[in-house]
DNA sequence: CATGTTCAACTACCGCGGTAATACTACCGG
DNA sequence: CCGGTAGTATTACCGCGGTAGTTGAACATG
């Protein structure tokens, strides 16, 4: 399970994944209102759901007529995925190289940056004792 | 020019961007020979070349009878783009966490590690004294 | 001049994300 | 029993990335 394949998810999807991981199984109707910005027609997000069943993201038990979804991959793994994913297609794999460009062209505030440094000794500590 | 636009090339098309800001103006046999992987026909890229001028991203000037194309956007606006709207779409928009992120999934070695504090450090300079 | 070569132009097709209308089905209330 | 209501199933359509065959025009060359 939770094979290392690529995810690839559209925005809608990535919403939809969203509100499944935030808020547990949910209806059809469910999920529709929890999305955020624009009101997308019920049956939009219904077949969304079920391409996306199809696909393998979600999974359904039918319970009294009605559909409750679940998320079927884990947020991690499709984070992981999509970010690797961007960090290899711009910058050939290296992360260092892509938090170089991300420190250069947008704002970060310092307690951005001493959360950052913070992560990185913490990292750092971790890898010592390997 | 170089407006604000999020930027969403797919694969091809980052992979043909990446070899104009790289090798120059090309024709597009150049453009297809440098393309590295699978080889794919002439007319394909030919074709995506051109649905890459109607979306502005390259321009063309016709010398000899052949088509020598450019690259019209800059690499970094395509980068920045890019890398911030997976940002903003997976992490909402905070930068720390996207880090983090990738500081937990990924495997870094240690010269990884120290560029990325030496990045930081060298931006905390920056912002200290803005 | 005829012919082959080298392009660009045009056309087509698939898959998929996204959006939705329409059709069907089952249940609920009178 | 019958009509509304709530929900799923079916079908359709657009745009775009990607892939490529076919056509047509110009040029080189024997």
């Amino acid at each position: 399970m939770s094979d290392a394949s690529s995810f690839r998810l559209g925005d809608l999807q990535l919403r939809i994944m969203r509100v499944l991981w935030r808020c547990g199984p949910l209806g059809v109707a469910e999920v529709r209102e929890r999305l955020d910005g624009d009101d997308l027609a019920y049956t939009t997000v219904a077949t969304m759901l079920r391409k996306m069943e199809d696909r393998g993201l979600v999974g359904h038990e039918t319970l009294d007529r009605r559909f409750i979804y679940h998320a079927a991959v884990d947020e991690r793994d499709v984070t992981r995925s999509m970010a690797d994913d961007l960090v290899d297609r711009l910058f050939e794999g290296s992360l260092a190289q892509a938090v170089s460009h991300l420190l250069q062209t947008r704002e970060v505030d310092e307690d951005e940056l001493a959360e950052l440094e913070r992560l990185i000794r913490k990292r750092k500590s971790k890898t010592a004792h390997k």
